[in-house]
RNA sequence: GCCGGGGUGGCGGAAUUGGUAGACGCGCACGACUCAAAAUCGUGUUCCGCAAGGAGUGAGGGUUCAAUUCCCUCCCUCGGCACCA
């Protein structure tokens, strides 16, 4: 009887007295970086998504370490955040308390799926030896001028109390808590990731990651190609900047649209109009981003009085406001095209504007620009004074270069993403290392009194400004290091800055002098495999590509990519919805370890489907694969392996078809097929009179990577030498897999009819006149004539008659 | 609205370049063992049909000796983005 409790926790003590896992950074011959997303060390145990993430991937892991390579599989925690923290406002204890025992806690139950994780190199986000360089990294940030502090209007969750990035507000509600974000002006650090736009998006060519998440990135940078037209106000010194991707259109402007939050609005309204542009701008603010998306396509306007004039026919353009206009994107001007473009047509309608066509398609329609591709689009150009009858696109470079010459215009790339916003008005999290003159300026702390530790003298209870602020002892520790009136900064860092670098600090093997080493960094980055899940597509995967490439910039290390392959692994749902508290219907992995041990369960959730699938759970599948680690065991526990060479035939093609079968699989992460290779194999061995000790070896190595204590047991049963996960991936025979006879399929007609066993090597012709024999076959071919022979080698033959 | 993934038995799913659809497993049925049950083992299990045979991979059409796979039209579903000028 297998007693997989028994058996893992004797495996798993001895890999960790034999320190197995742990890697030598430094003289590692062929390295191979494989990370997951570190997980959050919450109170609660582990749950099935854990497992579903960090198994398969150690399952890839081994594999990997048997190929030959220098496997490095490190685990650490993203300890700062709003969970601890929200737990110490309702208990009272302290973060850093419940964190470490959560970590202690966590690393148990992690060490029981029985992963490769070496242990020694080991990070928590929220312990000084970690955070230090949280803020070692915001300082080389600042002092390269990619950190910096701006007043702008800020995603805010009054629930949180904190400020969100525009990553961490998509859709208009909170990313933790789905409370809906409020806009509100506030004095804040930035990352001027925008400065990355292009290099991130050229980088995308270089990395094996999904499609998907590609696209997804591509999407939020969002790059346009356009132009930039400048409007002279009419009476007035003043002008106005429209961005526009389609300047072939100017002739059709018939108005202007500008945003409420433009700064230049209130030199620009007239004095009859005043009060009613203030009236609709106070009311715009107040709209949060779910208000607007609510009013759908309905467009809301008012007249500012003022006119802009057209750049080429010298024509008066009304000014209007009108929120629909976005004041962080573009110049928050936008010219007002409505024969061309459905959202100014909508507006046009509503106010009565008038609608002039500039444009046609080849076939002489006109068209808005919603359903065709601006940048292929095909038509000409008319009623456009000296553009009319140019082609779209290159009338679009000449009225360009136009605008150019007039200096009333310039060509320009514009993109979505905008800069990181890392300030939070939360407690447990990285300090930001500035503090302020008594004049209020901003001064990098030296790296010398890295870490600025967090104070433990405060009330976790969010007030809208940090918990910081209450400290007296960091307010001391200010003062007395750089002076009297000196006050320090009391925000905390975005955790996502903590997430940013990791991969780096795993290689630093917790040095506190150096952030890594460069020859170390240069050996092991990019990491070769990163796995973890889908959501973080524009948040963690986007800040870690630009953190990496603006420490390469800095020169502290050579690589411009942290992950070079990617993969989400899928999501496990209970009864087809998310698993969570609220719904009651969350599967803890606990009953199911002890009931049938770790190997069982994570080949259970690998056997499920394709592991980029996800799937749902179901409490009877997991009898599958115990019958088949039971049989297995049986097998290996019963049988008497014979001399190598005396087993069947059948038996050895087999085997070596499987060996192939389950290399394929490993190497693109199909572990649900790899294992059914290895049931296959399984089903035929224990109908075998003989099996060749080599074979039940080599099963064994197969089987390694999926199960690895039940392998190790074996292995040590067949006395094997040392660890079954140090031995070499089995390699096949090519000449193995060809059997003697060929089973042919024969079709007439396209239908099948019958079925002839063959000789191996048997000619063409042999196989063709044996299939018209097959009484199956004659049946349906007697007395017809036959038009065409088609065989395809080794497969099957098809008849036409 | 735009972008991307996906629709195969009662269920999860499999099917290198078009080449025997349903591997492997769950479940179910029957049988063996047992006083009995569980466990285990054996047999069967896409649908219709006693059978011969016919139908069949979301729907409809096309290309081909041959289509889950390629092409066209449409439906459904999941995920992402969404007034980005």
């Amino acid at each position: 009887m297998y007693e997989p409790s028994s058996v893992e926790g004797k495996w798993q003590k001895k890999w960790e007295e034999a320190k197995t896992y742990e890697i030598d950074l430094k003289n590692a011959k062929d390295p191979f970086y494989s990370m997951v997303m570190f997980p959050y060390p919450s109170g609660d145990k582990l749950h099935v998504g854990h497992w579903y993430n960090f198994a398969p991937a150690d399952s890839f892991a081994r594999y990997m370490r048997m190929k030959g390579h220098d496997v490095f599989t490190p685990m650490g925690f993203d300890a700062f955040g709003l969970p601890a923290e929200n737990y110490a406002i309702k208990t009272g204890v302290h973060p850093d308390d419940s964190i470490t025992t959560n970590v202690e806690t966590m690393i148990t139950q992690l060490k029981r799926i029985g992963t490769m994780y070496d242990w020694s190199k080991m990070v928590n986000t929220s312990k000084p030896d970690y955070y230090q360089w949280t803020q070692w990294l915001f300082l080389q940030m600042f002092k390269n001028d990619l950190a910096f502090k701006k007043e702008a209007s800020v995603n805010w969750c009054e629930s949180c109390q904190t400020v969100l990035a525009n990553e961490q507000a998509q859709d208009g509600t909170c990313e933790r808590c789905d409370t809906e974000v409020i806009q509100k002006p506030m004095t804040q650090w930035y990352w001027k990731i925008s400065d990355y736009s292009q290099r991130l998006l050229d980088g995308h060519d270089n990395l094996d990651w999904p499609e998907k998440t590609i696209s997804m990135q591509k999407n939020w940078i969002g790059k346009s190609e356009g132009c930039d037209v400048t409007w002279k106000v009419e009476g007035s010194d003043l002008s106005l900047d429209t961005f526009t991707t389609t300047v072939d259109t100017i002739y059709g402007v018939t108005f202007a649209v500008i945003s409420p939050e433009h700064p230049e609005l209130e030199n620009i309204v007239t004095a009859e109009h005043k009060d009613a542009v203030a009236a609709y701008q106070n009311k715009a603010i107040k709209k949060t981003d779910i208000d607007r998306m609510a009013e759908g396509k309905k467009k809301t306007g008012v007249d500012t009085g003022a006119f802009l004039i057209h750049p080429f026919t010298g024509e008066k353009v009304p000014l209007w406001v009108a929120d629909y206009v976005l004041m962080n994107y573009g110049t928050g001007v936008v010219m007002g095209v409505p024969a061309h473009d459905q959202r100014d047509l909508d507006f046009a309608t509503s106010y009565g504007f008038s609608i002039v066509q500039s444009i046609q398609s080849d076939t002489g329609e006109t068209f808005v620009y919603d359903d065709v591709d601006k940048y292929n689009v095909k038509g000409e150009i008319v009623e456009s004074g000296d553009f009319t009858g140019m082609s779209i696109l290159d009338g679009r470079k000449k009225i360009t270069e136009a605008l150019e010459a007039k200096q009333l215009g310039t060509a320009k790339v514009q993109f979505k993403l905008r800069d990181w916003s890392i300030s939070r008005q939360r407690y447990w999290g990285a300090p930001i290392p500035i503090v302020y003159d008594p004049e209020g300026n901003a001064h990098a702390i030296p790296e010398e009194h890295l870490p600025w530790e967090l104070p433990r003298d405060v009330e976790f209870k969010p007030t809208g400004t940090s918990p910081l602020a209450q400290s007296k002892e960091l307010k001391e520790r200010t003062e007395k290091i750089f002076g009297a009136g000196w006050t320090p900064e009391v925000d905390t860092m975005d955790t996502f800055v903590c997430s940013s670098f990791y991969q780096f600090r795993y290689l630093a093997e917790g040095s506190d002098t150096e952030f890594v080493p460069k020859d170390i960094a240069k050996k092991w980055m990019p990491a070769d495999m990163y796995i973890g899940g889908p959501e973080h597509a524009c948040m963690h995967l986007i800040y870690s590509r630009f953190v990496t490439m603006a420490l390469k910039d800095f020169g502290f290390i050579d690589t411009e990519e942290p992950f070079k392959r990617l993969v989400h692994q899928g999501l496990i749902t209970n009864g087809g919805a998310k698993m969570s508290k609220s719904k009651g219907n969350v599967v803890s992995p606990d009953a199911f370890i002890e009931k049938y041990g770790s190997d069982t369960f994570r080949m259970y959730l690998m056997f499920m489907g394709p592991f980029t699938d996800g799937g749902d759970w179901n409490d009877t599948g997991i009898n599958g694969t115990d019958r088949f680690v039971k049989r297995l065991w049986r097998l290996f526990d019963e049988f008497k392996f014979s001399p190598n060479g005396s087993e069947e035939k059948e038996v050895t093609s087999k085997l070596h078809a499987t060996i192939k079968k389950v290399t394929n699989d490993m190497e693109r992460l199909q572990f649900n097929t790899s294992i059914s290779a290895l049931m296959e194999l399984l089903n035929l061995l224990e109908k075998a009179e003989k099996i060749d000790e080599d074979t039940a070896k080599t099963m064994i190595k197969l089987l390694a990577p999926l199960a690895p204590h039940l392998a190790e047991e074996v292995w040590e049963k067949l006395s094997g030498d040392g660890f079954v996960i140090d031995q070499d991936w089995p390699t096949y025979d090519e000449a193995l897999l060809v059997s003697d006879t060929l089973t042919i399929a024969v079709q007439v007609n396209g239908k099948l009819r019958g079925t002839i066993s063959v000789d191996a090597t048997a000619s063409k012709e042999d196989i063709i006149s044996q299939a018209k024999a097959d009484p199956n076959v004659s049946k349906f071919t007697d007395g017809a004539d036959i038009k065409k022979e088609i065989y395809v080698p080794g497969k099957l033959v098809s008849l036409v008659i």
